[in-house]
DNA sequence: GTCTATATAGTGATAGAC
DNA sequence: GTCTATCACTATATAGAC
């Protein structure tokens, strides 16, 4: 099993995305060297370009495969009744994005580091994803469990409302997330009830 | 009424900051130059620095003057029952916000450009705008009009839902303003009611 | 696949003339 | 108050050795 010469280690590109996610999310996009991403996995600077053609396509990358994996992750249930739909979406929403909060801080973040055509198709996904919420609104606005004016505004304060609990939660916090969870439950449901 | 040699206008200052402010909001600070900077008010680099000591003053002064704008501005009558108090905040708030996207962009997105001191005097203004709700939510829940089982969480939460509107609203959008502000406080008042 | 060396350009900030 | 010139660094990206 020979090696090329200055092989260490057979997962270099993993590693090299996991520092330019700690390290984005940190300093921002624009505040990291490719020197500063290499000196933390531990390479040269010139290593990285084995991985990456360029910094903005590090970027992309990383925003593209959270959004992927949050289309993935997300499941809904049309036969269910409107009200546990919203539940399940609320309950996965914020469980989710806790899970990952450097990427969610990139993704919403370094937008504007993106070039037109990779903005385009991450904001897409974005959509598709939002979607998903709106479609449960509008079964619920449907079928008279909700009252909502327009699903489109409502499910843009619901997404802000539950995505803004990652800009402030502490896990060695005064509430668990389980409560928290619970409560922003109760408020996203008596906001879009009779 | 004399000019020293190189004095072109007495409000050098002033366009420095407009220009400062729309360029770190449409960029990031990082990746704003003081070229940049000075290239926008028509000046040369050098020219900045009797304005700002240096590029980091810049920024904690824009973020300062907006917060301090934003708890000046912000008012209160807590002679008035809770929920005209609750539907006041959430008015000025969404205009406010509004009438200032890049101050208002600016002070959530670059807060890890300050130094720790910095950074520590905009939280405490920051805070003080969100105690002024936490206020109201406590009144509210004393006088039995709320129902809520922890106000700060409630807080967090409506300013979350409320500040996001500055991210998609477009002012040749679907609705106006006032359409969404209305839309808004009808979901605030229903999360926080019994 | 990783290294060193380098090309080319840009950075924040300052000094001193006017 | 603004200019020009400059210092000392840092940036992204590439070439070619190993």
């Amino acid at each position: 099993m020979a090696r090329t010469a200055g092989s260490h280690s057979g997962i270099t590109g993993p590693r090299v995305r996991a520092a330019a996610l700690k390290l984005f999310a940190r300093q921002g996009f624009a505040a990291v060297s490719m020197r500063e991403i290499a000196r933390d996995v531990g390479v040269q600077v010139g290593a990285l370009y084995n991985y990456t053609a360029d910094k903005q396509s590090l970027l992309f990358d990383l925003m593209h495969s959270h959004l992927d994996e949050l289309l993935t992750a997300s499941s809904d249930d049309p036969q269910s009744d409107p009200l546990s739909r919203l539940q399940h979406f609320v309950e996965f929403h914020v469980h989710f994005h806790h899970d990952r909060p450097d990427a969610v801080f990139i993704a919403y973040m370094e937008l504007r580091n993106l070039s037109a055509e990779n903005f385009a198709r991450i904001e897409g996904l974005r959509r598709a994803y939002e979607d998903r919420l709106e479609t449960i609104l509008k079964a619920g606005v449907a079928s008279g469990d909700f009252v909502v004016p327009d699903t489109k505004i409502a499910m843009r304060a619901v997404i802000a409302m539950l995505t803004g609990i990652n800009t402030w939660f502490r896990p060695d916090g005064r509430l668990s997330l389980d409560d928290i969870t619970a409560q922003y439950w109760q408020m996203v449901r008596k906001a879009v009830s009779a």
